[in-house]
RNA sequence: CGGGGUGUGGCGCAGUCUGGUAGCGCAUCUGCUUUGGGAGCAGAGGGUCGUUGGUUCGAAUCCAGCCACCCCGACCA
């Protein structure tokens, strides 16, 4: 993408009402534009970052088994009349009016209608274990909307449904999706620990949060300092196979939000050199919550002894949009955004120091070209504005890697690859800083 | 939903107390000069002062209602 025919309108100055850092930068990124109360416009910039995003958690989703599909955001009320819902969620739910009087609802979530369809068409225990999923956008209409896209009243989200025979089937699921979990959110760079949960008006009695640690996080959370640094499991993880000592040794340890946090036993399990106490931000979430939408539902499937039993659920969610502010908030400085390279909207930002300068745009021109070749995404910075700004922008913008090439340096025979994160400047001749961003981005 | 605050060119603000036909910085446009860390000079454009009503010869300014947004709390992916 060449800079002067892209839509990035940053700025240098942000309006008075952002507070924390991820909303600032995002505003002065150019990557949203608020619409109202909660609700964001996700200008060029922010929607690439939103689309990689999405593009992991679907990579690791389907790695785990789960089936993608697409659910409405409009949902008629009779679904949740069925469950109990339609009343218990309040005037967080968004209701509304067709032109028939029709009760539409804009979902919250979709344990509901999955079950519907699920009933609808799966008859034998032969079809299970199943897991459905979807990336979509939700309203919830929060009395206060705060932080930007971390606590906004429509979000993006991608929630998950399994459905098992029974209960020892569906913690095989949970586990699944708690193992694919660890895995979305390391490849995006981030460190989460998953902590024992408050369940909420989706109910159950098993849940963990996923949390990302981050000064200016919505809850206090409590941990064994342990969990930081625990491995990741890789792609060569067996998702068929048995994921509970995955499972168990994280949960063996103390990790818990202030909501289910008992201090007794906290001081008790964890010794006080491992005992961690600080803000996180909830990016994920995943609950077994059995039969609670199966029975009154009616989503029954036929065992194999030839008698109906209801099936076992769980539902498992990661706020999509959160996820970009939480990612800021856990990577940035004071000259901006740091993108981990997995959901950088550039891997590499080829910059030009003087674009009336041929031999300069000529560099310029092959970098580009060559890194687009090589399957990066790229913005090139043709602009004729002056280093000073087009460094302040692209820093600003977090983009991973800056190729800059000016005349001095290219008279000398060299090109500079700067770090974002390090800051650390090299010079080496155009091919081989070609040869070292594909490196990178890749 | 309780408490507090703010609405004035795209953004940040002054002007409101003490009523007299709207101003500054940044951004934008034109021209010239500049170009390795947010350039300089000269010129230009852009605002029903959130909204409705009231007071007044006259309202951004005073009064009342409404709306929107922000902050603290309660609540929440």
């Amino acid at each position: 993408m060449r800079l002067s025919r892209y839509f990035l309108p940053v700025q240098k100055e942000v309006p008075s009402e952002a507070q924390i850092v991820s909303h600032r930068l995002m505003l002065r990124a150019g990557m949203i534009r608020q619409e109202a109360a909660g609700i964001y416009a996700w200008l060029p910039l922010g929607f690439a970052v939103l689309e990689k995003i999405k593009q992991i958690v679907r990579e690791e989703m389907n790695r785990a088994g789960a089936i993608e599909m697409l659910m409405p955001t409009l949902q008629p009320s009779e679904l949740w009349k069925e469950t109990g819902r339609y009343e218990a969620y309040g005037p967080e739910m968004l209701r509304i009016q067709d032109r028939h009087e029709r009760e539409l609802l804009y979902g919250p979530t979709n344990e509901d209608m999955i079950t519907e369809i699920f009933r609808a068409y799966v008859k034998s225990y032969k079809a299970l274990p199943l897991n459905l999923y979807h990336t979509q956008w939700k309203f919830r209409d929060e009395t206060r909307p705060r932080f930007g896209v971390m606590r906004g009243r429509e979000f993006l989200m991608k929630d998950a449904y399994s459905f098992d025979l029974d209960a020892a089937g569906a913690r095989k699921s949970y586990n699944r999706m708690y193992v694919a979990y660890l895995r979305a959110f390391s490849r995006m760079g981030l460190k989460t620990i998953p902590m024992r949960a408050e369940t909420g008006p989706i109910g159950g009695d098993l849940s963990h949060e996923f949390i990302v640690l981050a000064e200016t996080g919505e809850s206090g959370v409590f941990c064994h300092q342990d969990l930081l640094d625990m491995p990741i499991p890789g792609e060569d993880t067996d998702f068929d196979g048995d994921l509970e000592p995955i499972v168990q040794q994280r949960t063996a340890l103390y990790a818990a939000t202030e909501d289910v946090h008992d201090q007794a036993r906290f001081e008790k399990e964890v010794p006080p050199e491992k005992r961690l106490s600080a803000r996180g931000i909830e990016v994920g979430q995943v609950f077994y919550f059995g039969t609670k939408y199966s029975v009154p539902m009616k989503a029954v499937v036929t065992g194999p002894d030839g008698k109906d039993v209801p099936i076992e659920g769980g539902s498992y969610g990661i706020g999509v949009s959160r996820l970009v502010g939480a990612i800021i908030e856990a990577s940035h400085d004071d000259k901006g955004v740091i993108w981990p390279d997995a959901v950088a909207p550039f891997n590499v930002a080829v910059v030009n120091l003087r674009s009336d300068d041929a031999a300069v745009s000529s560099a310029c021109e092959t970098a580009y070209d060559q890194l687009q070749k090589a399957g990066l995404d790229v913005l090139y910075d043709d602009t004729a504005d002056r280093p000073g700004a087009k460094l302040s922008t692209l820093e600003l913008i977090g983009i991973p890697t800056l190729l800059v090439i000016g005349p001095k340096g290219l008279k000398a025979g060299v090109v500079e690859v700067k770090d974002r994160r390090t800051g650390v400047t090299e010079e080496m001749p155009l091919e081989a800083a070609i040869a070292r961003c594909a490196r990178k981005g890749s």
